[in-house]
DNA sequence: CGGGGGCTGTTACAAAGCGTTACAAAAAGG
DNA sequence: CCTTTTTGTAACGCTTTGTAACAGCCCCCG
């Protein structure tokens, strides 16, 4: 699986967020590799055969549009593009700036991950469309989550309404069966955001959700409790 | 659909405009050749077969109004003219300028293609090529967005009226589908201007549409809320 | 075996975000 | 000008989410 995961270069001035995104990629089974400014990012085109680059339109010296404009000048690299808030963006996203996609920060960690599997789907000319929204749908102990809908259908085939907080707390779950997850992975997973000491909000997340999922809330057969640890799901997922 | 594609000549002074506008008729599928003043333009016109110049009227040495009318003179190419805000701009529309067409700036993207497209249709009698953007008809989810006429049709036939400002935020979600856009973002694109604290007008706007096009406004499909980002619309949108 | 002390589950409540209605202002079109 | 349409503001209420608080549970220890 490893060798043939999608190799990603970040390429941001920040190393907090090459950092994070580093981690966070990784954990999702990328291969990552990061760039704090244009110079670096050429390096490791020449270094390694990437798949795709997330590149942030704010960097020291040449600016990541720039950069974005040479890369597509003499490669078919995707890229996402990284813009902060503030005064140009809007500006930016109104005329189109050549990448693939982009994405305004703060950004959901979802979110970019849903865009980096279009994006790389689309730059592997592979079948998108019905094929891709099914492949979207997610199958555990006879309940199925559309992920292009974000409905959650029962066994009984009963659908079950989730709020957006706890359809990312259950698809981070999803995508990590079987794994004792920290309260800190899943505010990251799900929220992107990182946990401030007494949050707790994970926890009520998790108490709400098992209302909705759970045959019996007292006894929870799918998300179980790791004592000091976190959460952990248990049932088999598959990818339908 | 390189080579069918409108050549376009766009004669600004200001590099900025220049770029945007490169970039954004490029991935609007024209090609594109710029000039920064009236020498530049001739030898453009000498090098490429064009179909249409984009005039800045304030240039330096020659204006665009002398260089439209020495263009007019011995060709019958297109001009669209771009006006800078200001006093001047009522006496030239009063006046003849021989432009086919004239957009003050700052202008809404869309309003150029809009106009552009316009213009060509006229030059040429007949769509004789796949028009770059599309032929103005855009389709999601069994819906018809007609580019030209700006009607709207229903999956089953019938027409829906929408207001200018229904059919801007309809536009702007139909450009940028599957990504969420903020408020901001949307009132730069769809109204051209930015929003103050506490403005909630495109909510409403956002309202007033899914009660047009949305089967249960209550539950909207193809416009979704994303809390704390904005909205994003979820169809597949196909330029036909 | 009984009692803490730390974790966790849950409830109650407050705050924030959003949808919508009603109405006023503004624009468009006689 | 006056009417009609469109657009924006104010306000109300619902939903979602997070914080506080408390109750219960588990495990270790004496």
């Amino acid at each position: 699986m490893t060798d043939t995961a999608p190799h990603i270069l970040v390429v941001d001035d920040d190393r907090e967020i090459r950092d994070l995104l580093a981690r966070f990629l990784t954990r999702h089974n990328y291969r990552v590799t990061t760039a704090r400014d244009g110079v670096e990012m050429f390096r490791a085109l020449d270094d390694w055969k990437l798949d795709l680059v997330i590149l942030d339109l704010m960097l020291p010296g040449e600016d990541g549009l720039s950069l974005c404009r040479r890369l597509r000048a003499n490669s078919d690299l995707p890229v996402i593009m990284l813009t902060a808030v503030g005064e140009e963006t809007d500006r930016i996203i109104g005329l189109e700036m050549g990448a693939d996609d982009y994405l305004p920060k703060p950004f959901n960690p979802r979110e970019l991950l849903a865009r980096m599997k279009a994006v790389l789907r689309r730059a592997q000319g592979l079948p998108r469309l019905r094929e891709a929204e099914n492949s979207g749908a997610l199958r555990f102990a006879g309940w199925t989550l559309d992920g292009a809908t974000r409905a959650l259908t029962a066994p009984d085939g009963r659908d079950v309404e989730l709020s957006a907080g706890e359809y990312e707390l259950l698809s981070a779950f999803l995508d990590h069966p079987r794994r004792v997850l920290s309260r800190d992975q899943l505010l990251d997973l799900a929220r992107g955001r990182t946990a401030a000491p007494f949050d707790r909000s994970i926890d009520i997340q998790v108490s709400r959700l098992r209302r909705k999922i759970e045959e019996d809330p007292k006894e929870p057969r799918l998300i179980k409790t790791v004592r000091g640890g976190g959460y952990m799901f248990t049932a088999e997922v598959e990818r339908t």
